[in-house]
DNA sequence: TCCTATCTGTGAATTATTTCACAGATAGGA
DNA sequence: TCCTATCTGTGAAATAATTCACAGATAGGA
């Protein structure tokens, strides 16, 4: 139960992990680091590194019993436990993540809805409960709401964010173009979409072409605990 | 003129540029790194390392000129540039996408949508051309389009990417939630939900929670010169 | 039971990145 | 013009992450 597993590791990590628990429908009991690394393109290499940082130690001639290895990243990391999350900003972005189909982020719940607008909350029809801005404090704090998914306008992202981490909120998944201040005990992973075509853009012009890490749309290093853009 | 300039490098120095870019309009003039500190999170000492691996050299008592500063990155990375780009797959997520004013992706052009349903297509309304998934190998080509944003369902995501591929893009903002195969001349940056609630699980499981890095929704290191998740 | 081929686990070496600390440059005031 | 306060630019040091290489473990066959 490794303390100080790095940033990168844990990212390959919970890639392996979705790779892994994808794999399983299709009865596969073993799977080699060598198989790992052409599904995931991490070099086998690292995702014995990375599985020795967790690992009760084990060895053998056949690769990794996939659920096993599912069920360490699992329980490194709380995967096994189901979180609530809410989604606050309703128009096109924030429906379109709404009406994700459960199977889709098996792990979590969409537990709230929230949207500044009555008029446009009477019109969605969804089975997540909808709630005005003004309740979020009080709803985040009721339901143990843990991670939100902030699509709001650029105007409306700071302060919506605050309500949120009055309502005791852990992390933010920020889709809006802010950059979020910084505060203790607030997890933010950016996912700005001029942002990563602009990456995308740098990385086209460096020569050659670099190979990248980390980051599904990722994050840059931050003071006070808490993460921005990627 | 730096080569090699570290991906985390670029990671921050986009992420600078945003924030420098957006200053402009308030008419500051000069900005000192430790300004762009509490700006964006990124240590002073970073700022500074960063654009000495651009810098033509120059200094002084004032900070930067943002005119100059914008200029120099935007030089070094092809922002001032402007790239056309395409969406594939037109269900509500890439509506949303479709659907951001031009003033949001600024440097960007929207110049094709794709979707293999013409009765959605039909149903429509929007100012960007829309095709059929047949056409985009010859859409691509003919009208020059660099990134693609590929927001299909997994069934369908490995098949665009190929067509989008073969029309000649150079690189992919991959909402779907597949690994897409490695293919040298491609960059791929992932942006996956599920994948990104997970990775606050991970880094909330770590105590203390780490400091993180790089990118927005970032992404991992490959093999063959694309990048996956982050 | 023993031998071999295979694949993990991991300390050590290498490489990359970040942090530091201070020399150098400049604007502005006296 | 000279002095001072301020802020950059950057080698060097420190830290972090990746890659390597091989010892150790095991399954399966002879």
């Amino acid at each position: 139960m490794g303390k100080n597993i790095p940033v990168p590791a844990i990212e390959r990590l919970s890639k392996i992990y979705t790779v892994v628990s994808g794999l399983k429908k299709s009865d596969k009991k073993r799977i080699s680091s060598a198989e790992l690394e052409s599904l995931t393109g991490i070099q086998a290499h690292s995702i014995r590194k990375d599985l020795s940082l967790l690992s009760p130690v084990k060895s053998g001639k056949e690769g990794y019993s996939t659920d096993s290895l599912e069920e360490l990243v699992s329980a490194t990391f709380g995967f096994n436990r189901k979180r609530r999350i809410c989604v606050a900003g309703l128009d096109m972005l924030g429906m379109a993540i709404l009406n994700n189909p459960d199977s889709a982020l098996s792990g979590f719940e969409i537990a709230a809805g929230f949207d500044n607008s009555i008029n446009r909350m009477e019109m969605i029809t969804t089975k997540v409960p909808l709630y005005h801005f003004y309740e979020i404090e009080e709803t985040v704090r009721r339901l143990e709401i843990e991670f939100a998914i902030l699509a709001v306008d650029a105007e409306g992202a700071q302060k919506t964010a605050d309500r949120l981490l009055a309502g005791g909120i852990r992390g933010i998944l920020n889709f809006s173009p802010v950059i979020l201040e910084p505060k203790l005990n607030l997890l933010v992973r950016n996912i700005y979409l001029l942002e990563e075509l602009r990456l995308l853009s740098a990385l086209l012009a460096q020569d050659p072409v670099p190979l990248t890490r980390g980051q599904t749309g990722a994050a840059s290093p931050d003071k006070g605990n808490s993460e921005q853009y990627k």
